[in-house]
RNA sequence: GGGAGUUUAGCUCAGCUGGUUCAGAGCAUCUGCCUUACAAGCAGAGGGUCACUGGUUCGAACCCAGUAACUCCCA
C-alpha cells in the first residue's frame, strides 16, 4: 500500500467526524465521573462563522477534548442566540425584497416569516462548527427562543418584577431610528467622525418682560447683543430649553439672569448657570437640549427645564420643531444651516472631530431619546456578582480584566431591557383600560390579577405590552436554561453540570453577557455559573484592523479549512493567540499549522516503513530512555501551561516536542540505515512513543491524530478504541542527569556540524573525534549517538591535547577533530583570544559579585551557589583556553 | 476629560518571587545541502540601547516616578 507523500486532510476530516458522531463520543449524560462543562457563547442564529468564532471555538474544543482525555465526563453544550435586532432586521430586509412591508403584517404573521427564516438559515453556523471539529453534544443544542428557554425568560421577568427589580419609566435611551428600537449602551459603537461645528448666534432679550418694548424703544429682538453657541447639531436648536454658562466665566457675567431667543423660531429661553459647562470648549456657551442629549437631560432635570422632543421615532422632525417638519435629521441639519446663514445667525462653521454612537446592529447613528421603557435595577445584583470575581470564585483569565470588571460593576447603571421589536420574548405585562398594568405569566393569570384591581374586567380589556425583552435578557440565563434549570431546578443535569467549568468568550462582552450571567447565576442558583472565564482577544488583520465584513479583510474560515485542513487552521489560530490580547491573524500561521500536520504525517511514514528483525539487539537503549524522559518532562510543561490557560504555549511545547525532540533528534538517533531492519525493542518503544504523541496532539489536531491512531502500525483496534477517548499518559519518571548529559551531547554534535560548515567539510565525509574529559560525563554511553549524528568514523578518548586538530569545548570537556590541512594559527589564536577575553570579562563580573559584601550578605544562598559554580566553570574553561593558546604558540 | 492596558529581534509573542554563562521561542531572513520520512525538508548562521529619562538596589527587561506612542473602556 502506498502512503501519500503529504497529509491530505480532506479525506480524513469528514470520515472521522461522522465516526465520532456515530459512536456518540460527544454525547454526555451524568454519571459517576467528574463533569467538565462548557456552554458555548451562542452565536447569532442567522450568523455565519467568522474568524472570532474560529478562535473561540477552537479553544473550547481543545479544552473539551483534553478534559475528555483526562477521564472527565466532558459536555460542551452548543446552541444559538435569537439576536432580536439583527435577526428582525434581516427578516425585514427579506420581506422587503419580496415586496412585503413589516407594517402591513400582524405580529403573528411577521413571526411566522421570522421562524421560517430561522429554520432555513439557523443551522448554518453550527454546521460550520462541525467542519472545525467542534466536539459539541449536538443532542443538547439549544436556541434562546426554544419553548423552555423563553418560559425561563418570562418567569425570571416576573420574579424580578416581584422583587421590585424591574420597573417602567421614562428615561433617556439610545434610540436606533432605523431599527426603531431602543438599544443598550453596550450595543452602541462609538466611532470618531468628521463633523462640522456650527457657531450660532442667539440674540439677547432686553430686560423688559416679553411684549413690553415701548419704554426703551428697542424691541426684545434688538438689544444688539447676542451670544454665540457652538454645536454639531443645529437641527436641534428648536428643542433648546436654555443656554448654560459657567458661573465663573467672566466673559459672560453680563448675561446672568438674561434670556435669549432661539434663531428662526424666536422662542425665548433662559440663560442658566452651571459649573458643568467647560469654559474652554467652543464659545463657553452651551445650548441645553434636554430631549436630545443625555447630559443636557440631566442638566434640564436639575434646573427644571421643559423637555421638548422634536424628533419622530424614525429620526424625522415633528411638528414641535415648527420648521422643517417631516425632514430627516441629517437633511434638516443641512437645511437649517442655510436658513441660519440667511437669517444672519450663523457666525461660522468649523471642522470638528467627535465621537458618535452607531447602532451595532443597523449602523444607524444613535439618537438619545426619551421614551417609556422597562428597566432592570442592577445595583443590588451587581454587588454579589462583583464579589465572586474579587474573591476569585470566578477567575478571569487573564487577570487584568478584574480591574475593568470592578470598575464597571461599581458604576453599573440600570439595564434598559425593553426593545421595540417583535422577534423575541414579549414582555409579560398586560395593560388595563385605565393605563395601569399587571405582570403575569399569561393572559389568564393576568386577568386574575387585573380583577383584583377592577373586578368587572374581562380578557378583552387586557392588552399585552408590545415590546420584547433585550436578547441579553435571555442569554444571561444560558448556563442555567440549557440544563432546564428554571422549570425543573433540581433535575439531574443541572445538578451535575452546573456550575460549568470554563467559559470562553470575547472581552467585549464581559459586561453585558459575562457579568450578567454571574448575576443571574447568583440570583437563581445561588452559585456563579462558571469557575473560569477565558477571555480571547479580537482577531485583527496584519495591519491591526479588526476583521469585519465591511472592510472585507476577513478570510472565510471555511475556505481556510479547505486550504489548510481543520487541524492546520486550529493550530494556526492557537499559535498566535495569547489570552486576552488581540491577535494579528495572518494566513501564514495556518500554513505553519498544515506544515506541522505534514511533519507528523511523515514521521508516521518513516516508522511505518520499518521492517523488524527480531534477532537484532537493541542498540538504542540510551536514546529510548532519553526520549522517554524528555517526553515526560514536556508532558509536565504542557500540563502546567494548560493549568494556567497558556494554550499557545502548550501548543508550542507540543510542537517542539514533536518536531525537535522526536523528529530531529530521537528519530535521527534510532533510524536504521536505508532498507535495513530495525530491532524489535526500539520498534516497540518508538511506536509507543508515537502513540503517546498522538494523544498529546489530539486536542489540537483531532483529525490527523484520529486518522493515524487507527493505522495497523498500532495493532488491532476495537470499534470504540479511538484517539478522542484515549486517556492522556501520566507524567512518568524523568532522568534529569540523562537529560542534561544529552544537552551536552547535542552541543557536541552541533559543534561537529559547525566545524564541518566552517571548514567546508561535506556531511558525507566521516571524521575522527577525540575527547579529553574534564567532567564525569561518560561519553562511552553516547558514542553511538555522537557518531551517528556527527558522522564520526572513530570516537576515542585522549589523555592529552591532540595537536594539529580542530578543537572545541562542550561544557568543560575538550574535543578534537584531526584535520589534514593545517589549522591556520593566526585565525585560531584570534578565535581563542576572543573567547578568552569574553570569559575574563565574565569572570570579573562574577568575582565582583562574590567579593561584594552586600551581595554575600543579602543574596539568597542558592543564588550564591550559582555564582560560585559560574566562577568555577569559567575558571576551568579559561585554563583550557590558556593551555590551548600555549600549545598554539609552542 | 476620567480609567485600564500595551511598548522586548523584521513579524507574533514568552520572560513566573529582581539573581542560572552579557535576554528566549516560533515565523521570516541569510548560507550550505535534491543526505531514500518530509525541499511543506535538513544543517548552520545572523538579528536586541528590553520605548525614553531619572530613581531604588550589591544587582533592574522586571520595582518606583516622570515622558512619549499606541490600544481599549467610560464620559
Amino acid at each position: 500500500m502506498s502512503i501519500s507523500k503529504t497529509y491530505l486532510p480532506k479525506e480524513t476530516e469528514e470520515k472521522w467526524y461522522s465516526y465520532w458522531l456515530k459512536h456518540d463520543f460527544f454525547k454526555s449524560v451524568p454519571d459517576e465521573r467528574e463533569p467538565y462543562t462548557i456552554v458555548i457563547p451562542p452565536p447569532n442564529v442567522t450568523g455565519v462563522l467568522h474568524m472570532g468564532h474560529m478562535l473561540n471555538n477552537t479553544i473550547q474544543d481543545v479544552l473539551v477534548r483534553r478534559a475528555r482525555m483526562k477521564g472527565k465526563n466532558a459536555c460542551w453544550v452548543p446552541g444559538t442566540d435569537h439576536a432580536s435586532i439583527a435577526t428582525e432586521a434581516k427578516v425585514v430586509a427579506m420581506l422587503k425584497e419580496r415586496g412585503i412591508s413589516k407594517k402591513d403584517l400582524t405580529r403573528p404573521e411577521f413571526l411566522a416569516y421570522a421562524w421560517e427564516w430561522k429554520d432555513k438559515y439557523g443551522g448554518i453556523i453550527l454546521e460550520q462548527l462541525k467542519k472545525l471539529g467542534a466536539s459539541c453534544d449536538w443532542d443538547r443544542t439549544r436556541f434562546t427562543m426554544d419553548e423552555e428557554l423563553s418560559e425561563a425568560v418570562i418567569d425570571t421577568f416576573i420574579h424580578l418584577y416581584k422583587k421590585g427589580l424591574i420597573y417602567r419609566g421614562i428615561r433617556m435611551v439610545n434610540w436606533d431610528p432605523q431599527g426603531k428600537t431602543a438599544v443598550s449602551d453596550e450595543e452602541v459603537i462609538r466611532k470618531e467622525v468628521n463633523q462640522k461645528l456650527y457657531y450660532i448666534k442667539y440674540s439677547v432679550a432686553s430686560d423688559e418682560l416679553p411684549g413690553s418694548d415701548e419704554t426703551t424703544g428697542t424691541t426684545q429682538h434688538a438689544t444688539g447683543n447676542y451670544l454665540t453657541i457652538a454645536t454639531t447639531r443645529p437641527e436641534t436648536i428648536m428643542a433648546d430649553a436654555a443656554i448654560c454658562i459657567n458661573p465663573n466665566d467672566e466673559r459672560y457675567l453680563h448675561l446672568h439672569g438674561k434670556r435669549v431667543f432661539i434663531p428662526l423660531i424666536n422662542r425665548e429661553i433662559p440663560v442658566i448657570l452651571d459649573g458643568y459647562v467647560t469654559m474652554d470648549f467652543g464659545t463657553g456657551c452651551l445650548k441645553v437640549t434636554p430631549a436630545h442629549d443625555l447630559n443636557d437631560y440631566e442638566l434640564g432635570q436639575k434646573h427644571n427645564l421643559p423637555v421638548i422632543d422634536i424628533l419622530n421615532d424614525d429620526g424625522t422632525l415633528n411638528e414641535k420643531a415648527q420648521i422643517l417638519v417631516g425632514e430627516d435629521r441629517f437633511a434638516a441639519r443641512k437645511k437649517i444651516a442655510v436658513l441660519l446663514e440667511e437669517a444672519g445667525a450663523l457666525e461660522k462653521v468649523e471642522d470638528y472631530k467627535s465621537q458618535i454612537g452607531f447602532s451595532e446592529r443597523t449602523d444607524a447613528v444613535i439618537e438619545p431619546k426619551l421614551s417609556m421603557q422597562w428597566f432592570c435595577k442592577m445595583e443590588e445584583m451587581a454587588k454579589p456578582a462583583l464579589d465572586y470575581v474579587l474573591d476569585g470564585e470566578v477567575k478571569l483569565i487573564p487577570e487584568k480584566f478584574v480591574n475593568t470588571y470592578r470598575h464597571w460593576m461599581e458604576n453599573v447603571k440600570d439595564w434598559c431591557i425593553s426593545r421595540q421589536l417583535w422577534w423575541g420574548q414579549q414582555i409579560p405585562a398586560w395593560y388595563l383600560p385605565n393605563g395601569k398594568y399587571v405582570i403575569a405569566k399569561n393572559i389568564e393569570e393576568a386577568l386574575v390579577e387585573a380583577q383584583l384591581i377592577d373586578a368587572v374586567l374581562t380578557i378583552q380589556d387586557l392588552t399585552q405590552e408590545e415590546d420584547v425583552v433585550d436578547t441579553w435578557f435571555s442569554s444571561w440565563l444560558w448556563p442555567i436554561s440549557v440544563f432546564d434549570g428554571f422549570k425543573d431546578p433540581d433535575n439531574a443535569d443541572i445538578n451535575y453540570y452546573y456550575p460549568t467549568n470554563d467559559l470562553v468568550t470575547a472581552p467585549e462582552i464581559l459586561f453585558f453577557w459575562v457579568a450578567r450571567m454571574i448575576m443571574a447565576g447568583h440570583e437563581f442558583r445561588g452559585q456563579a455559573p462558571f469557575k473560569n472565564v477565558y477571555l480571547t482577544g479580537i482577531v485583527r488583520d496584519k495591519l491591526g484592523r479588526k476583521m469585519s465584513k465591511q472592510l472585507g479583510n476577513s478570510p472565510d474560515p471555511i475556505d481556510l479549512i479547505n486550504q489548510y485542513g481543520a487541524d492546520g487552521v486550529r493550530v494556526g489560530m492557537l499559535l498566535c493567540s495569547p489570552a486576552g490580547n488581540d491577535l494579528m491573524f495572518d494566513e501564514s500561521y495556518c500554513k505553519q499549522g498544515s506544515g506541522f500536520a505534514n511533519k507528523i504525517w511523515n514521521a508516521f511514514k518513516l516508522i511505518k516503513g520499518w521492517e523488524v528483525d527480531e534477532n537484532l539487539k537493541n542498540p538504542n537503549a540510551i536514546a529510548i530512555e532519553w526520549f522517554g524522559s524528555r517526553f515526560n518532562q514536556a508532558l509536565g510543561e504542557i500540563e502546567s501551561d494548560f493549568e494556567q490557560y497558556r494554550l499557545s504555549e502548550a501548543l508550542m511545547a507540543t510542537y517542539k516536542l514533536v518536531w525537535d525532540d522526536f523528529c530531529a533528534w530521537y528519530l535521527e538517533m534510532i533510524k536504521p540505515v536505508y532498507l535495513q531492519p530495525i530491532d524489535q525493542a526500539t520498534y516497540i518503544a518508538t511506536v509507543q512513543f508515537f502513540e503517546n504523541i498522538l494523544k498529546v496532539l489530539h486536542p489540537f489536531m483531532p483529525f490527523l491524530t484520529e486518522e493515524l491512531w487507527h493505522d495497523e502500525l498500532f495493532g488491532e483496534r476495537t470499534e470504540k478504541d479511538c484517539c478522542i477517548v484515549a486517556q492522556l499518559p501520566n507524567v512518568g519518571e524523568i532522568n534529569a542527569r540523562l537529560l542534561s548529559d544529552v544537552e551536552i551531547v547535542k552541543d557536541v554534535i552541533t559543534s561537529i556540524r559547525n566545524t564541518r560548515k566552517t571548514k567546508q567539510i561535506a556531511d558525507k565525509e566521516p571524521l575522527e573525534l577525540f575527547v579529553k574529559t574534564n567532567t564525569d560525563i561518560n561519553y562511552q554511553q553516547y558514542q553511538a549517538i555522537i557518531s551517528r549524528l556527527g558522522n564520526i568514523s572513530q570516537f576515542s578518548t585522549a589523555k592529552d591535547k591532540v595537536a594539529g586538530a580542530i578543537n572545541f569545548l562542550a561544557s568543560t570537556d575538550e574535543f578534537y577533530i584531526p584535520f589534514n590541512e593545517t589549522v591556520d594559527p593566526v585565525a585560531e589564536r584570534a578565535r581563542l583570544e576572543k573567547e578568552q577575553e569574553y570569559l575574563i570579562g565574565f569572570l570579573k563580573s562574577v568575582n565582583a559579585k562574590l567579593t561584594n559584601e552586600r551581595f554575600m550578605s543579602n543574596a539568597k544562598p542558592e543564588v550564591i551557589d550559582i555564582e560560585q559554580k559560574k566562577k568555577a566553570d569559567a575558571e576551568a574553561k579559561l585554563t583550557i583556553l590558556e593551555e590551548n593558546l600555549a600549545a598554539l604558540a609552542g
